[in-house]
DNA sequence: GATCCGTGGCA
DNA sequence: TTGCCAAGGAT
């Protein structure tokens, strides 16, 4: 859920979530359509979906246990790098260097001196990281979940509070004089017009109707016919949507 | 490595 | 208002 996803709009549906479903066998055991529907807007439903075959993964060949080795966790779908090691680290209390978008800034300032990190490259950023833990598994977890906080709270993208930054005196970036970043940027996704905002539209509506739904009532949620057909049919290529035998749409079963 | 995949808050 | 950004992953 935390895929790109802030802190704040993840908790009320996390804890919901985690009370419905309890264990992994127990969210594998759900329909699709009550997972998508839990997963209301927090955007990115693949998610959802993936988050369901894991379970359903972890559930059968795992005990119904989430594993703690990194390589089973990044085997499963929807589990990356960052995910696997998050889960590690602060699951398990292992000694595991945990990379997302807060702790490539830290690193990026106050280790090299850049103003921002610039595009993800994952063995290096792993290899930096790795670098500041120390030796022992529960000490180096509390490190990694304080590069993550600092980095969400202090170290911010657009207004770092350097003044009252725990490590502002060995900060190669304050050292440097906070020099502006000049490198690459991540192409600012569009949104307005996209596929994603018509796909997003369009599960909109069956979320919202708890009967399947004939294509007008799809039509009226996005008026180019073309990208609507075409990105309906992403839907159900995706397995977001179901099409019914007489013609309607409705989220999978 | 580049691109695609949702959504909403905030400056 | 518009642009930026948010505990990334899959292809």
């Amino acid at each position: 859920m935390l895929q790109q996803t802030p802190v704040a709009r993840v908790e009320p549906i996390w804890t919901e979530w985690m009370a419905r479903w309890p264990t992994p066998s127990a969210l594998a055991a759900a329909p699709r359509a009550d997972v998508l529907r839990a997963w209301g807007k927090l955007g990115y439903p693949r998610r959802a979906l993936r988050l369901h075959e894991a379970a359903a993964v972890i559930a059968e060949r795992h005990g119904d246990v989430v594993p703690s080795d990194v390589d089973a966790l990044e085997a499963l779908p929807g589990v990356g790098s960052y995910t696997a090691r998050a889960v590690a680290a602060f699951g398990y209390g292992l000694r595991c260097p945990v990379v997302d978008t807060n702790v490539r800034r830290v690193v990026a300032r106050a280790v090299h001196g850049a103003g921002d990190a610039g595009p993800a490259r994952v063995r290096a950023d792993l290899a930096d990281v790795d670098a500041l833990l120390p030796a022992a598994d529960a000490d180096a977890a509390v490190v990694s979940i304080g590069l993550m906080e600092l980095g969400a709270v202090v170290c911010t993208a657009r207004a770092p509070r350097c003044g009252i930054c725990p490590v502002r005196e060995e900060c190669a970036w304050v050292a440097a004089g906070s020099p502006q970043y000049t490198g690459p940027r991540r192409p600012v996704q569009a949104f307005a017009g996209t596929d994603r905002q018509v796909r997003g539209r369009l599960l909109d509506v069956l979320r919202g109707a708890h009967a399947p739904v004939e294509r007008a009532a799809l039509d009226a949620a996005w008026s180019d016919a073309a990208q609507r057909d075409r990105c309906l049919d992403s839907l159900l290529v995706d397995g977001l949507a179901e099409q019914l035998d007489d013609g309607r749409f409705a989220l999978p079963v």
